[in-house]
DNA sequence: CTGAAAGCGCTAACAG
DNA sequence: CTGTTAGCGCTTTCAG
């Protein structure tokens, strides 16, 4: 059975295609009762009307990108979730796009956007992208973007961001009152915004509170498991740390992880802080104290301020930025005090 | 700056739209020297092609869409990564919905692919859904469709599940070995195939076992979370069980929740096994046991033989089956033997 | 090897 | 209130 389109309504109806578009829009210019026949005879032939057909007359596809690292991370799908609720009560369709920390692949990307396939891009960039944003600059003028989480400071564009600082700074002035005094910070990247702005947060803690901020205070992990769990015997074994920031999610497991390995206990022979939304932090062993993102929440905000550009083209998208608080949620990982 | 179409080209070149066309797309009609211009024009002026013109002439989207429940849990997680890695292998683009367990959502997004919005479905549906599966049957004929782990058993397609009963066999049995006399099973849905076949085998093992089949071992757990934490609550009040298989990651941690609350041991009173891809399985208090899911190759699998079928229109992609094993991993929730 | 022409299904101006 | 016409950007016969 072949599709049916607004031309067979109208040649069933003896009116134009014109007619039945207009009908089917519910425009004013078209009396009640052909409304009525358009829209009964649209719901018995079950009448769908083809999106790509109307995307390319109006230039609009009701479609938004996704484009995050990876999806398997408990920040990145309640961010899908906060997305997905407000595209689906807008009648959006969401295109989800992995960059899997593949710079190259999220430029590939990108790139296609200009096609206008999507109206507008919701993005959170790879840990080697803020430093070179290749092209991102660039499509910023083009299309409305909003970044989420990791951005690029450097490109003018709307963002929303969490307290990266103020955690890190609330994380390093927990463990410092819980006793540590050789704390280390585990970040993804130094290309990272987040990651920068979570280092400044946590060296500004140590210097508060009299620490020396030796270059053991910071360290860079692999995007690898493996290799990362390298690094961090190797950092464990020369540094006696009493405290960790794992910065992501998959670093706290690491930690988690490195520590069995090493016969480490934690707490009391490293406390441990994760940046995690892991509904499961409560029942690891022991329970990981966390900074707990919004990340529900920076999803629905960032997909709000789309659809607010969308819809108002005067709104000045680029300018907007939001800073969503994080939480410290204290649980057995760290002594509390 | 305007979009730069194939017209834009042409007229540079002095060529017409249809070389362009053939030009680009590698036909062997159009002599090496034309196609060198051309592709040196276009990189040149940053040529995109627009995908809805093209999937307008070409009735083909390259574009598949997923649904399911939810995105914020390890299985389906790991499932859109299994998906989407042969989608970008294959330059699909991936279109993803969430029903959050509401089958009337579920529906309204099914309609909608009757629009030819995408070329091909993979799902896995509601726990309200295999019942009734409200237009799927209809569907099925029209567009390619994949089932998978959560598939409507009266429905003909292509599915991609695991070995479900016989997972939840070599759990019960593993939990008998363990010492349990008074096992109970937690399930989604009594609509859900894999809800049946999972109690189906944990039921032919109790009777292996010589165990009882009373009317408490299978317990349906809601949707809300709080709901099915104070069910759990009362059964566990009820019934005095000392093993306990939850067949979904939530259900499992539930069941870790509850626990804790009633100041039951894990396993000294209450073994536990969990269907779950949980990657902090290994490090929850205590470390659970789990039937783990092949999810990124059940995604994999369920892609795969899409696009076989996109590929190949004689394909008889409705009969295909593919079973793909889950593996029991023994840790601390139960008593190993 | 290249081009002219038609048309995918829908919408928007403009007439009537 | 309804219809005519043109065209979004691309692909595909079919001619040349």
């Amino acid at each position: 059975m072949e599709n049916v389109t607004i031309r067979m309504l109208a040649e069933r109806l003896q009116l134009s295609t014109a007619t039945i578009s207009k009908a089917l829009s519910n425009s004013h210019e078209i009396s009640e009762e052909t409304k009525q026949r358009v829209l009964a005879l649209a719901r018995e032939l079950n009448y769908v009307p083809n999106p790509y057909a109307s995307s390319l007359r109006k230039k609009a596809s009701h479609t938004i990108a996704v484009v995050i690292p990876e999806v398997a991370d408990s920040f990145f799908a309640e961010a899908i979730n906060g997305i997905e609720s407000v595209a689906q009560e807008k009648g959006y369709h969401v295109l989800i796009y992995l960059t899997h920390e593949n710079s190259g692949k999220e430029r590939g990307i990108l790139k296609d956007f200009q096609s206008g396939r999507v109206d507008g891009v919701l993005i959170s960039v790879t840990t080697e992208t803020a430093s070179a944003p290749h092209g991102l600059d660039q499509l910023v003028k083009e299309i409305p973007i909003v970044f989420f989480d990791r951005v690029c400071e450097d490109v003018i564009a709307a963002k929303i961001t969490t307290d990266d600082a103020a955690a890190a700074y609330k994380a390093t002035s927990h463990l410092v009152a819980g006793g540590c005094r050789q704390i280390g910070l585990l970040a993804a990247s130094p290309h990272l915004s987040i990651s920068n702005r979570r280092a400044e947060g946590f060296l500004q803690a140590l210097a508060a509170h009299g620490l020396p901020q030796n270059k053991a205070a910071v360290t860079y992990c692999s995007n690898d498991h493996a290799t990362t769990k390298q690094l961090l015997k190797k950092i464990f074994r020369e540094q006696q740390y009493d405290g960790i920031i794992a910065t992501t999610e998959k670093l706290a497991t690491a930690v988690y992880e490195v520590c069995e390995e090493m016969n480490l206990r934690i707490p009391q022979d490293l406390q441990v802080i994760g940046f995690s939304n892991l509904s499961t932090a409560r029942f690891l062993n022991p329970s990981l104290t966390t900074i707990s993102q919004p990340a529900f929440d920076m999803g629905k905000a960032a997909a709000t301020l789309l659809f607010k550009a969308l819809k108002n083209n005067s709104f000045a998208l680029s300018e907007q930025q939001q800073v969503i608080p994080s939480a410290l949620i204290v649980r057995k990982s760290t002594i509390a005090t």
